[in-house]
DNA sequence: CCAAAAGTGTTGGCGTTACACCCATGG
DNA sequence: CCATGGGTGTAACGCCAACACTTTTGG
C-alpha cells in the first residue's frame, strides 16, 4: 500500500506543490508525487504520510489531510498498487530537500495517476478556501491581514476587495490580535495576528463563506 | 483490505441506514455495517463496494462515493486491516435482504470503528444536501416535487417554505418536466419529473446552496 | 516631503425570507 | 360538498459589493 502526498505551499503569489523526479523506470525521468510504501502492517495511514513527508521533501506539515484512496489496479504499471494520498500545506516559504516547488497551475504531465492526485489536490485545496480558514495554514505566526489577504488571493485566483476582506476575516472571529507590530519597509507598520487557538478549521455555524 | 458501506434510504420521513448484526466473535450479536474484503489484489476498490453491497443487502446504489480510508492498525481488533468505507444511497423503499434499515438518528451502538464511519457519512450527506443534487438519488423516476421536498427536510432536519423550494429547486435546472401526472388519493394530481440527464450533482457554478 | 502599504464607513441593489389563498380530484 | 395535497406571487428586509481617503513610517 503506498501513500502519495499533494505538499502545497505559496511563495512569489503563486501556489506551488512539491514535485519528485522519477530515478528509475518506468518513467524514468517522469516527474511525480512525492511518496512510497507503508512500512508494515503496524504502521498507521497517517503515520506513514507524515513520515513520507519528512523522509522525502524534510518538510513539516501544518495542515494534513487525507484526500483520496485510488484502488484501480489496472492503473499503475508497476503493479496493483491501492494509492490513498494526502494534501499538506506548508507555512511559509521552505525549501524542499531533493525535490523542488512547482506553480500548481504550470505542472508538467506527471507519472502514472499523479496527474489527477495533483487536481484532486488543488481543487480541494480550492473549495476549502471559501469555507474554512485551512489557509491560514500556509502563514507563519504571527501574520498581517495583508498576508492573510494574499494567501486567499492566490488560492480563490482573484483581487478581493481590502475592507469587505478585513472586515469578513476578523467577524469569522478565527484570528486573535497580539500587541506587536510588523515594521518593515517605509510605510506605516502592521498589526499581527495568531490563530485564535480553539477555532476550527469548519465555519458551518453561520454559513459563512467567501464569495466575494 | 476491507470495505465497509454506510447505506441509506429514506422512508417514513427518516433517515435509514443499513445495519448487519455479527454472527461470530469478536463483537458476537453487536450491530455493524456491511462490508467484507476485497476479493484479490485485481478487483478495485469501487467494484468490490459494488459487489460487497449487492452481496450483503441485495440493493443496489443509485450512488456511491468514497467516504474515508481508516488505517490506524490498533484500532481493530479482528487484524491490523485498512478499511476502506463508501457511501452509498439507494432509491425508494426496498427490502435488504439479511440485514435491516435503522433510523439514522437512533442507531445503536456499532462495533469497531462503524460508529464514526456511520457519524462520517450520514454527516457528509447531509452537507451535500446544501450544495448539491445528491438527494434526487433517494427518489425512483419519475417523482414529484414535493417528494423532493420531503426528501431535503429529512436530511436538513427542519421545513422548508414550499413556495421558495420549489421556485428555487426548479431554478438550478436539474430537472426536466415530464407531461406525466401522479394521480392518487382525493386531490390534485402532481406533475412527475425526472433528473435533467446531463447535469451533475454539484452545482458549483454558482454558487447554489440551500440557505432557507 | 515623498512613496508605499496600513487602516477605516457608508450606501445602493439584489437575493432571501415570510406569508395566504385557489385548484383539482376522489369519495 | 368536503377533505386533501398541489400549485402559485409579492413585498419587506438584510446582507453583500462597490467605492476613496487618511495614517504612519523610512528614506
Amino acid at each position: 500500500m503506498r501513500v502519495d502526498l499533494v505538499v502545497c505551499a505559496i511563495t512569489a503569489r503563486a501556489l506551488r506543490v512539491v514535485l519528485w523526479r522519477r530515478e528509475e523506470a518506468p518513467e524514468l525521468g517522469a516527474w511525480s508525487l512525492p511518496g512510497g510504501f507503508v512500512a508494515d502492517e503496524r504502521e498507521s495511514l497517517r503515520h506513514a504520510a507524515e513520515r513520507l513527508m519528512a523522509e522525502r521533501t524534510g518538510l513539516t506539515a501544518s495542515f494534513l489531510e487525507q484526500l483520496f484512496t485510488f484502488g484501480d489496479p489496472g492503473s499503475d504499471p508497476r503493479g496493483p498498487f491501492v494509492s490513498v494520498t494526502y494534501l499538506a500545506v506548508v507555512a511559509g516559504a521552505p525549501k524542499p530537500r531533493d525535490c523542488e516547488f512547482h506553480d500548481a497551475r504550470k505542472a508538467p504531465r506527471l507519472a502514472f495517476h499523479h496527474g489527477d492526485v495533483l487536481k484532486m489536490g488543488v481543487d480541494r485545496l480550492r473549495t476549502k478556501t471559501e469555507y474554512s480558514t485551512v489557509p491560514l495554514r500556509f502563514l507563519e505566526e504571527p501574520f498581517t491581514l495583508s498576508e492573510v489577504q494574499n494567501v486567499y488571493e492566490v488560492l480563490l485566483q482573484r483581487e478581493l476587495d481590502k475592507r469587505n476582506f478585513r472586515r469578513k476575516f476578523l467577524a469569522l472571529d478565527a484570528l486573535e490580535e497580539t500587541n506587536e507590530l510588523r515594521r518593515e519597509g517605509a510605510h506605516r507598520p502592521a498589526r499581527l495576528y495568531k490563530t485564535s487557538p480553539k477555532k476550527p478549521d469548519l465555519l458551518k455555524e453561520k454559513g459563512i463563506l467567501f464569495p466575494f
